[in-house]
DNA sequence: CTGAAAGCGCTTACAG
DNA sequence: CTGAAAGCGCTTACAG
């Protein structure tokens, strides 16, 4: 039995087509119930473990999602990983995870391998330096949806969910504004990302509506490495009037900040108060953490980008046009402590 | 080209056999370089892609890894996951990964599908919980190896690469020892794992070695939640003379008894020293931490696993016989702050 | 160097 | 209700 029984080998014991034994498997209403039992039981006896392998070649179809994500060190990608997972096994679908760490060469390799693997659709979150999106291009044609999730790409002909972006970022802001403060930093993303774009207008918004000039100067973009958030930092902490709230693009980037202060400026940690995206889960073994976050749902974020996939997947086999979705889930403000 | 371009078009549209296609794109030595070169181009330009599911079906191989994990957002894992693709990447292998949820039912589920899929190899964690190794019982007999990792089962005939657990339960005991600690309590992982009864024995020998009395009253058993962890500690401050010093079975452990300290006895915060397994990317950003811990060293874990993993799935296709394997992977302390 | 043929394990119209 | 047959896209001995 080392080669594994097939199908056929029970239909030969039970003198039976493979026809009727695969159909007994697959509880075809055509087949009686006597047969069906016989089979599921001799199924059952020999251990009878279908080949997926060989379904998936016959059907064209791989009941598997492909997810790439850029670090499943981040928190953040981790909780929508289990969400989409929940939708993913509702629908008894698979799902397949790849991480670009960043790299957009990773990333093409990456939607390469999934391409060639059939994957049925696609939940990617692009890498912070990718530009081309060329490799997703032709997925389309071969028949294979992708959602983009959390980081849209510039072309708003892909389809994406998204955090409410500037909504967040005016509520972050507002936060500090209320909290007494009126030289508000922002440690914004990497400038290519069109994220960062929107959550530096939420800002902006933010500071107008409070009448509060915006000062160019209050403005440092990161790249979401240690050394590039110290680097801002430092910047900031030169100037003649340095910040005393700062809203970042990131809350890993606040807890980086912190830091920097913790080691440069130990007594500036409580004097400068931090607001960004993202209530993750280690927030609770610290002393130290931002005062507010936006939480960003990525949890129900996973979800809603594997329905909305899984959407297109069926569409996909009725072969009807659609219009491009772009979903926003709404953000809200947790205070800390 | 909805339907995909097959080696069989390409032939076609070349005059040749599929046999010459497929050998021309496998780069076979038999065929001429003219004729790869044609091949290559038309593949090229008509955007073949390789149905791997139908290779796989062919080669009955899926050149593919099942990695089954409690949890992904326990940084020990991920670093773990990394590792093991690392290896795989390298022999040209895809790693699948499922998460348990620490829930056996879960775990034997995934079993099922990573069989189902024909991976070739497994590498696992198994939940906290599992006893009954049944499931993966017949995976040698259908030619599937498997290599546990981090968490031995109690049955010595499963291949496994773990930690060296108590030599690493000594070496942080003794830090504490060697602190000035006399009274050293124990936060011992659940009694059902063997890693916890291995941990629970180095701390005992520890104190042996340094004439310090076993007291049974200083070791108190988790099951990893923070519930858990809070009613022992609050076992231990029951005590007319409670512990100054703790060896946590995992350091996960030690943040949740310093979070119950912040909340219930925040005289003691400082006065407390922790020692434990795991050295977790997330200790950079706190303010109360372990003192010490012990490094586990989880992407070279990852590594090896995977790479013993890799000579079981080589042997298999020699159908050799081989003795079981038992890795131990040797622990550094590092001392923090 | 190239090609004809068999076959991997399954599903699914179709015929009976 | 059951079965014969075709075929999903590939690889690989084998023959020439």
């Amino acid at each position: 039995m080392k080669k594994g029984v097939t199908i056929k080998d029970i239909a030969l014991k039970l003198n039976m087509s493979v026809s009727t034994v695969s159909k007994a498997l697959n509880n075809d209403l055509s087949i009686s119930t006597p047969t069906k039992d016989r089979v599921k039981q001799l199924a059952d006896d020999w251990n009878y473990i279908p080949n997926e392998a060989a379904r998936h070649f016959k059907l064209s179809k791989t009941f598997t999602l492909g997810l790439i994500i850029p670090d499943m060190l981040d928190q953040f990608f981790v909780l929508a990983i289990n969400g989409a997972e929940k939708i993913a096994a509702k629908e008894k679908y698979n799902v397949i995870i790849s991480q670009s760490h960043e790299d957009p060469a990773n990333e093409e390799r990456i939607v390469d391998l999934m391409k060639r693997n059939r994957v049925d659709g696609l939940i990617v979150v692009i890498t912070k330096k990718t530009q081309d999106m060329s490799p997703f291009l032709n997925l389309k044609n071969i028949g294979i949806p992708v959602v983009f999730f959390a980081r849209p790409p510039k072309d708003d002909s892909f389809d994406y969910v998204t955090a409410d972006n500037e909504g967040g970022a005016l509520k972050a802001t507002e936060y500090l504004i209320n909290q007494g403060h009126q030289r508000i930093g922002h440690l914004m993303g990497p400038e290519c990302m069109a994220v960062s774009q929107l959550r530096l207008q939420g800002y902006k918004t933010a500071l107008q509506m409070n009448n509060i000039g915006f000062d160019p100067g209050l403005v440092q973009a990161v790249d979401l490495t240690e050394e590039s958030t110290f680097l801002a930092m430092s910047q900031f902490m030169k100037m003649p009037s340095p910040p005393t709230g700062i809203f970042t693009f990131k809350n890993y980037i606040s807890l980086d900040a912190i830091e920097y202060l913790k080691k440069n400026f130990p007594g500036m940690v409580n004097k400068i108060d931090f607001a960004g995206f993202g209530n993750l889960p280690l927030f609770r073994y610290l002393d130290h953490k931002p005062v507010a976050s936006i939480e960003e749902s990525s949890y129900e974020m996973g979800e809603e980008a594997a329905r909305l996939l899984f959407q297109f997947i069926k569409e996909e086999d009725s072969m009807t046009m659609r219009a491009v979705q772009h979903i926003q889930i709404h953000c809200k403000l947790v205070v800390h402590k």
